[in-house]
DNA sequence: TGGGAGTGCTTTTTT
DNA sequence: AGCACTCCCA
């Protein structure tokens, strides 16, 4: 146990060995955070504070709980199977499953991904005959998905406007469809299983009084129906330990409410409160940027990170011309980098928005640097694989229409769309499923339809064969196999597919022996439907290109929760970064700023930051002023690789490499041509200073000699036209 | 039924 | 600009 404890700093070890009441730990980034949530685990046990049936630990991602099951048990020599840990959704399915008959679910209810839900939405408004102009699937399902995740049903929803009532009519009806087909979405999983445990007293008794210690990591993610189920399980008198940092929320978003933490605090009465602020992770001036940029919000429990380490390298900032600029600078500084000896692994270039890897994408790969993007499609989310899938749940459940739908023609063979209208009909007339209507419809050239049916009877006979052959098997029987093999692309698609059923032999081998809890009845496949679970909820890897030495790219959201050793943050630009819908929301600036602190907290050694003056953005030029997040961190951190615009009082053309050849404008208050006027011509893209308006940039002009009028771009004051002869603007 | 042209959107994203 | 999606025609 001693061992257990053994390098926790004072703040750490009080946090881990706080008796089993309600503790709210703000831990700053890098501050050691997962291992104060596993030490606590394994501390209570050891110490036979908690017996591991008893704990239950919530994470957001899988990756996180596999993280925290993987460190436990090094820590452990207990098995930590009786343990509940796993992500919201997880737990949420685990708890459905167990008890799919109160909760008036099918043994093998489904669950929907994102864009199973879509397509389930756009279904309904066809069905319905709405105008999906008016009523914009995507938008829909925000809408549906935000009213559950703020718990409230159809009929909870207090319509505001006539649009609103109409919403709320659609939300009623898909619950129905959804119940309707055996099919759960994200947001269900939780509510459902919220109402279950609020509704059914005994049940709730139960599991109050077994989980003794609820555990929740990034706890200022969670949103208002995850809190309230938490508080409903505690509800027993279960001690809840709360990991999280308010500074690190940049998932407002999407639901997630930070005013949990305070009111976490307030309706726990949390006496314990430890704030984790030492950070092990960043050198000295980059913790001191991050400090200084996060202190600009208002609305923030109060932290500061602190280091033993020294402080290391100034920050690198550079100032490019235009966005192609940046990324052949950031293709040199990479190559030193990696003379230097740096693993490619080891750096990081993140960004505001995915639009902007492209530019940084055609330069590392013009320059023949091995690199990864993260995010885009994820393994369960290809195509290929979600149609063998659909087939497998029409095997698990012939009655999940989006299945149904997704694969009835495809293959193709023969059901076109009016075939599939007039199933439509009959189905909607009967009140069943698409699957079930289809004798009704066979008489009338309802043939191949019929076919189909027969097809996934013959694969339901099949249902008895262990899982890795049973995928195999429906892969063949659909056709998939034969269309891919035709199609000239299809060759990915196919190793695709083979990789599904390795897939299955995996999950045989990790999760099969597991079983479940005792509720568990031994009835058909469950197997199957807890493969199906498993897909939908743990869409696997993001595709990346994995194995070798590769610098990572990705957006500051997904870099959340990991480190290296030198990090560039490029696109430092005001509209981007901040992002212009963000300044526009009342806390947008706020989480804006949450994110730079994110991002600049995710460097070790070396923080390089980068803005460009040109950049290409949807098809267009723009003339973007630098980030007011680089203005918010002290000077003397700061490192300029570039002669900073307007330090010596006048202006200096902006760094272009040399061979450029970008032809720049030049335009002069006087008649006075000067091509290489460095004193008082302006140029497009040029800073400049106005003594009414602040700092803008120069974005368009025209006329020349007294009647030279430029376009300048103020950033927060707007967009003029001043004429030169008269307005006060001045090279800043 | 499949492809080609035309249209519109474009912050961040996990489950 | 680039991509996803729709629509219409052969």
């Amino acid at each position: 146990m001693s061992d257990l404890l053994r390098g926790l700093n004072p703040e750490q070890l009080a946090a881990v060995t706080l008796p089993p009441r309600h503790a709210l730990i703000l831990a700053g980034a890098g501050s050691g955070k997962t291992r104060v949530l596993t030490t606590r685990i394994a501390w209570l046990i050891s110490t036979g504070q908690a017996a591991p049936p008893s704990v239950l630990a919530v994470t957001f991602t899988n990756k996180a709980a596999k993280e925290m099951l993987t460190r436990l048990s090094s820590m452990l020599p207990i098995n930590t199977r009786g343990m509940w840990i796993g992500t919201f959704h997880g737990l949420c399915n685990r708890l459905l499953r167990a008890h799919h008959r109160d909760a008036a679910l099918p043994q093998l209810f489904q669950i929907l991904d994102s864009a199973d839900q879509l397509s389930a939405v756009k279904r309904l408004l066809k069905s319905e005959n709405v105008d999906d102009e008016k009523f914009p699937p995507r938008e829909l399902c925000h809408f549906i998905n935000g009213q559950k995740e703020a718990g409230r049903r159809a009929n909870a929803v207090e319509a505001w406007d006539g649009y609103t009532e109409k919403r709320v009519d659609l939300y009623a009806k898909y619950d129905a469809q959804c119940q309707k087909e055996g099919v759960v979405d994200f947001a269900e999983l939780l509510l459902r299983s919220f109402e279950l445990l609020s509704r059914n007293e005994p049940l709730r008794r139960h599991y109050q009084e077994r989980f003794r210690h609820i555990l929740v990591d990034e706890f200022q993610d969670t949103n208002v129906l995850q809190y309230r189920w938490l508080k409903l399980l505690t509800g027993g008198g279960a001690a809840m330990f709360a990991v999280g940092d308010d500074d690190q929320s940049i998932y407002a978003f999407r639901g997630a409410d930070v005013g949990n933490m305070r009111d976490f605090e307030r309706e726990f009465s949390v006496r314990n409160v430890i704030r984790l602020e030492q950070n092990y992770r960043s050198h000295g001036n980059i913790l001191d940027a991050a400090n200084a940029i996060i202190k600009h919000n208002a609305k923030r429990l109060g932290k500061n990170l602190w280091t033993e380490a020294g402080s290391g390298e100034p920050i690198r900032v550079f100032e490019a011309w235009s966005d192609l600029d940046e990324a052949r600078w950031i293709v040199e500084e990479v190559k030193a980098l990696s003379r230097d000896g740096h693993a490619r692994a080891e750096i990081a270039l993140l960004y505001r928005s995915n639009a902007q890897s492209r530019v940084l994408e055609h330069a590392l790969f013009a320059a023949g640097l091995p690199y990864r993007v993260y995010g885009g499609l994820r393994f369960f989310e290809r195509q290929e694989i979600k149609h063998a899938l659909a087939y497998l749940r029409l095997i698990a459940n012939a009655d999940d229409d989006t299945a149904f739908a997704r694969v009835v023609n495809f293959p193709t063979r023969g059901i076109g769309a009016r075939s599939l209208e007039l199933l439509q009909d009959a189905a909607r007339a009967a009140g069943v499923s698409l699957f079930a209507a289809i004798p009704q419809v066979a008489g009338k050239g309802g043939a191949s339809l019929a076919k189909f049916a027969e097809l996934i009877e013959k694969m339901r006979e099949a249902a008895q064969l262990p899982l890795p052959e049973l995928i195999e098997h429906v892969v063949e029987l659909s056709g998939l196999r034969a269309h891919y093999q035709t199609e000239k692309e299809g060759q990915d698609r196919l190793a695709n597919l083979d990789e599904l059923v390795n897939a299955g032999v995996n999950f045989i081998a990790e999760e099969g022996a597991v079983g479940d809890e005792g509720e568990q009845t031994g009835e058909l496949r469950a197997d199957l439907a807890s493969f199906l679970a498993h897909a939908a909820l743990e869409a696997g890897e993001h595709q990346a290109g994995e194995g070798d030495d590769a610098l990572q790219l990705m957006t500051v959201h997904s870099a959340k929760g990991l480190e290296f050793n030198v990090v560039f943050i490029s696109g430092l630009e005001e509209g981007l970064f901040p992002h212009e819908n963000a300044t526009r929301e009342a806390d947008g600036l706020e989480e804006e700023r949450r994110l730079m602190y994110v991002a600049v907290t995710r460097a070790r050694q070396r923080l390089y930051l980068s803005h460009a003056q040109t950049r290409m953005l949807h098809g267009q030029t723009r003339y973007n002023l630098p980030s007011r997040f680089l203005d918010e961190i002290p000077a003397g951190l700061l490192k300029w690789l570039t002669p900073k615009a307007g330090k010596t009082g006048f202006a200096v053309s902006p760094a272009r490499p040399a061979g450029s050849t970008l032809g720049v404008p030049t335009f002069s208050p006087t008649s006075r041509t000067a091509p290489a006027d460095r004193g008082g011509g302006f140029h497009i893209g040029q800073n400049v200073e106005h003594t009414k308006f602040g700092a803008g940039v120069i974005v368009n002009a025209e006329g020349s000699g007294s009647d030279a009028r430029v376009q300048v771009n103020f950033g927060a004051a707007g967009m003029k036209w001043l004429a030169l002869s008269v307005a006060k603007l001045t090279p800043a």
